[in-house]
RNA sequence: GGAGAGAUGUCCGAGUUGGUUGAAGGAGCUGGUCUUGAAAACCAGUGAUACCGCAAGGUACCGGGGGUUCGAAUCCCUCUCUCUCCGCCA
């Protein structure tokens, strides 16, 4: 969410990022609300004092015994124009709110612009790409071949876009887990949570994923519950309508969860395989930063999920996507791309994003710069560090032998029980 | 899920015959006196809030929302959360 006098103040500027973005707002309904919003209020405090006063006199009066009705009677005429004015109001603010909850962030300066996902710029490459000496194969068929992969039975239990892993399959799943948060935890200094896979509206309003995106979130029936779409969404707003101290920024904190993503607008894409799941596995990076920071600390953030695929040894670059392909809530995104034989393209693997102050006014996250002073938006970050299914998707490919066995990457055995190789 | 109790300022904690209580008292914090220094004691100050306004100032805020009233932290309704007991369960 934008700052109110933000937009009033930088009408042009906002409407240009709009622009960019490819984006609406209806900026001039925007203009009109905000100030009939602020005539309103200030015809009502009006009254209101004036009521305050009176009724005190009121009560003065009535304790020496005096005629009041008078007062009363005019008393009770200004409570109806204070009443109508205040439903008024809150008529106008719900509009508001509505127009605000529904413009996208501004993009960085330094965010390329452009259309669409082919105008994002690669900034770094890392590893080589393999060249195969035989018919390399896709997750999907090795996974079918070894007995690790079982999308079969798991549309027979739940339905299409859900997976049964198996054995060394379920084995290799865990391990990614276990040695992520490892990593993040020990060597990059991120705080472990276990979050709640059900957030109410809230949550989702705060982090942005609401109310735009209803239907890309899986809704509880009967509750007012939502399945997580990302461990973003209850890590973030774990800090929602709280000052913190200076002195405790940043904050980082590495989660694992399932997630849960409806995606009803993408059937038909990535059919097969791992990469586009009704659920998967993922452990997020999460950041909360003074403002002056937070660009330091998107590429430190980045840095730490790339060094997952470089201990796993699975070639990826990084691009910085562009003004039209940019999330809603985000100033700039990173994501990092993986490697895939079967795409014969890099595939996303991991988002990281600096939100600055958007999600932190959404979900009201202050800091205090120092005693004494004003409290402040913090800037929210977050990324993953990495998605598991897409990893284990990403190994069974580049790390595939020509006899269909997949090799287990160094760092990952011990994490495996000392198994080297997944065989038939 | 059933029965009961509660939710007040940075913290603890008064305040239910509705009015001068933005809120007693204490702690904490800041400054001062005293002291070689510190502690203790004493004195003074102290809404780390949001909104409107150029400002002066004003309004709101005693868990959230709604109602009664000239006027509500105080009365009524409702929701959420916490605690105790029972039930159920991993």
């Amino acid at each position: 969410m934008l700052d109110i006098k933000f937009i009033r103040n930088n009408v042009e500027l906002v409407t240009e990022a709009l622009e960019k973005r490819n984006a609406k707002g209806d900026i001039d309904n925007f203009l009109k609300l905000d100030k009939s919003r602020r005539e309103l209020i200030a015809k009502s405090e009006q009254l209101k004092k004036t009521r305050n006063e009176v009724s005190q006199e009121i009560g003065k009066l009535k304790r020496a015994k005096e005629d009041i009705t008078h007062l009363t009677k005019e008393m009770k005429e200004v409570g109806q124009a204070i009443k109508k004015y205040d439903i008024e109001l809150k008529d106008v603010e719900e509009r508001l709110n509505e127009i605000l909850l529904g413009i996208p962030n501004i993009p960085n300066e330094d965010v390329p612009v452009g259309q669409s996902e082919e105008d994002n710029r690669e900034v770094r490459r890392w590893g080589k790409v393999r060249d195969f000496d035989f018919q390399a194969k896709a997750h999907w068929d090795l996974g079918e071949e070894l007995g690790i992969l079982d999308p079969k039975t798991a549309a027979k239990v739940t339905g299409t876009r859900f997976t049964f892993l198996r054995g060394l399959g379920a084995r290799l799943e865990r391990a990614l887990v276990n040695f992520m948060l490892d990593l993040h935890t020990t060597e990059h200094g991120y705080k472990e949570v276990f979050p709640p896979y059900m957030v109410h509206r809230r949550s989702m309003l705060g982090t942005g994923q609401l109310p735009k995106f209803e239907e890309d979130a899986f809704k509880i029936q009967g509750s007012e519950y939502y399945m997580i779409p990302t461990a973003e969404v209850p890590v973030t707003n774990m800090y929602r309508e709280e000052i913190l101290d200076g002195e405790v920024l940043p904050i980082k904190h590495v989660a694992y969860s399932a997630c849960f993503r409806a995606e009803a607008g993408s059937a038909g894409r990535d059919t097969r395989g791992l990469i586009r799941q009704h659920q998967f596995n993922k452990v997020e990076l999460v950041k909360f930063t003074r403002p002056e920071d937070s660009y330091d600390e998107l590429e430190k953030l980045t840095n730490s999920a790339e060094e997952v695929l470089k201990r796993l040894g699975l070639p990826y670059r990084v691009v910085v996507l562009c003004t039209g392909d940019l999330g809603f809530s985000s100033a700039k995104t990173y994501d990092i791309e993986v490697w895939m034989p079967s795409y014969d393209d890099y595939v996303e693997i991991s988002s990281c994003s600096n939100f600055e102050e958007f999600q932190a006014r959404r979900a009201d996250i202050k800091y205090r710069p120092a005693k004494g002073e004003k409290a402040i938006y913090v800037h929210t970050l977050n990324g993953s560090g990495v998605a598991v299914g897409r990893t284990v998707a990403a190994i069974m490919e580049n790390y595939q032998l020509a006899d269909g066995s997949i090799e287990i990457p160094k760092v990952l055995v011990p994490y495996m029980g000392g198994i080297e190789r997944i065989t038939k």
